[in-house]
DNA sequence: CACAACTTCGTGTGCGCACACGTAAAAATA
DNA sequence: TATTTTTACGTGTGCGCACACGAAGTTGTG
């Protein structure tokens, strides 16, 4: 790893002048700054980062802004921790993570909570545009501050932001058609089960579906699929006869698609039927969808990867700061297929280089 | 970040003091290292890595043996992929690695190689343990000179290996099974196609076989599986006629699995055939297979993440020499599910926060 | 009591880089 | 020509840490 002082050395001046070659400042004449960017392109010289970040006193702080969870609804955890861990990677140089939540089914905790995060002044933000039209407001104020942004899970355009870090909703619906017609025969039936109260992440899920439905669609395939709506998931006794009666007025239907991460819901009441149901396809690996997995009430799982979304969002936007470096536009997780064959183990831990 | 200088302050000692307790060197009395111990859990002190690998001068060079790969097998691509990446990273940190390669068919080349590694005075080894007999001959020479050393991607125990990097065969054999399984119905048939020369390689291949296997008998699972052995996977036309009479002559075989990384020859092959057969499982998202799966001739691949294994293998081993933390003895990637309709994005690169 | 040997601790330097500051020489102006 | 201004560079310091060196204070030995 050849030094800036190395790099001096053969040019013939001083470490100052080749560090102003690197960064493009001023004070150089042409003559020798062409002369060391040579030398410097010739040694395939690159900044020492280890070195760089510790001279950098320039502090950074980045705000994030989640949706919370609970033990019912855990969807949360998960990004968070990646925002964790990547926090814990990135002290070192400088960058501190500040987290804040909101309640998901309240828009004015959302716009509280986000104008207690720009009193702290960041530098960066991420957060999770649930709410549309709020967002459009308290997004021009950082546009107007000149401070960059990036949406997480939920993707959004037109606001300016500078990256979007999720998944591709549609495909993996997609996905989860092929999987189901994998496991069903030409002539069988389908059940997809909606919540009415997904409203704020809407978007994720109807294009979930239709994704799914696309698949058949594209296909040529006959199966029929039907559609029940449920108001409150957590009316356990409802949704149970209201499945019940639907599923024994339909005894086709094989195969059952639920577009969210409350799939394990539906797993546990169907498993208790009489008439069951051998294949459900949910979404995300949460503790409870895991759980329904283990027990043989889910067939597959589709997972985003929500730790490492959490985890790329710090990143991104840290490299960003730091480094001036714009991530891409879209940085899509992939779609991860997960039955109780493969449930990653959750007790091996990556570590980091830095950690 | 609470820095030393700031502990040596509060507990009225020099910094060196500190650094003295930090690293449990001699030279400090019982009292002042029990108080300044005190006080590091009570600011909750972490030593700043990047400060720390800035200060440190000793090098280290990691030296890996792969077997080598071309068009035709390119499944030693994506780990030395992973082992390039980690080794960018890891530079600033005065890790080197140095790669060597060798003939999976020939074990003299492998000797060789390994004693061209050890030329250069490694002070840790990453190695493919391909072949067991002549391995157990180098390991010793590690364990003599006190060269730690990890194995990828084949689990030989008894070695006294620091750590093993790779899948659990058996598992993603087992979750073929599964999967194959619910494509089936239940009269239809399985072949199985081995290759014999496989022989390097033979434990994880073995072990999928057994795997897929324990999988229906444990079920309890009636379909007729059948097996045929091929000599050379080049020889186009003896493979072609070879499976197709044998499928004209089963002609209840719904369901191929190709334990090995060469399915896409196969899969090509059953496409041509008339009797052609819907679902194929085979293994490692090499460009061919990737080829093959978007052409939609393999259903399922499973993949072992290779890129991840090469990179954690150096990151494991460069975590120990650097920090003293050995990992696990078992780091075992997650298995994942590839089908046509989820195949990760080549081009979508993760940066580290250190590139 | 003198001196050695050991214990316990402080000091100083440098890792590679960013950046503020200083200083010559060249160019512009009076 | 004398001066100010500008251009083009060199120098020095510190980020947090590791580690070599040295200097007190303490104990042991004859």
């Amino acid at each position: 790893m050849i030094t800036i002082k190395e790099i001096a050395k053969l040019a013939n001046v001083s470490p100052g002048t080749v560090d102003r070659v690197i960064h493009d400042r001023e004070g150089v004449s042409k003559k020798t700054s062409d002369r060391i960017k040579a030398i410097l392109k010739e040694h395939n010289f690159k900044v020492n980062r280890i070195a760089q970040s510790l001279a950098m006193k320039k502090k950074y702080t980045i705000a994030v802004l989640l949706p919370d969870y609970d033990t019912e609804n855990s969807f949360w955890k998960s990004p968070l921790e990646g925002i964790e861990k990547a926090k814990e990677e990135i002290r070192s140089f400088g960058v501190d993570v500040e987290t804040f939540s909101f309640d998901q089914k309240n828009p004015k905790s959302y716009i509280e909570s986000f104008a207690e995060l720009l009193n702290t002044n960041p530098q960066g933000v991420v957060v999770v545009p649930t709410f549309k039209k709020e967002t459009k407001n308290l997004t021009d104020i950082l546009l107007q501050e000149n401070i960059p942004f990036v949406f997480l899970n939920i993707a959004l355009s037109g606001y300016g932001n500078l990256s979007f870090i999720g998944q591709d909703s549609f495909k993996s619906g997609y996905l989860s058609g092929k999987l189901m017609r994998l496991c069903l025969n030409d002539d069988d039936d389908i059940l997809t089960i909606h919540s009415r109260l997904n409203l704020s992440n809407f978007n994720n899920i109807s294009q979930r579906t239709e994704g799914f439905d696309y698949y058949f669609k594209e296909n040529k395939l006959r199966n029929t699929n039907h559609y029940i709506e449920i108001e409150d998931f957590w009316d356990t006794k409802k949704v149970k006869t209201n499945i019940s009666t639907f599923l024994r007025r339909e005894p086709k239907i094989r195969g059952i698609f639920v577009p969210n991460s409350r799939s394990y819901i539906i797993a546990d009441h169907i498993s208790t039927l009489r008439n069951s149901v051998p294949f459900l396809i949910g979404f995300d690996l949460t503790d409870h969808n895991a759980q329904a997995l283990v027990d043989d009430k889910i067939t597959f799982l589709i997972s985003q990867k929500p730790f490492q979304q959490g985890y790329r969002a710090i990143n991104s936007l840290s490299r960003f700061l730091l480094y001036n470096t714009p991530p891409s536009t879209e940085i899509l997780s992939s779609i991860e297929i997960v039955t109780k064959e493969n449930i990653p183990d959750h007790r091996q831990k990556q570590h980091s280089i830095l950690l």
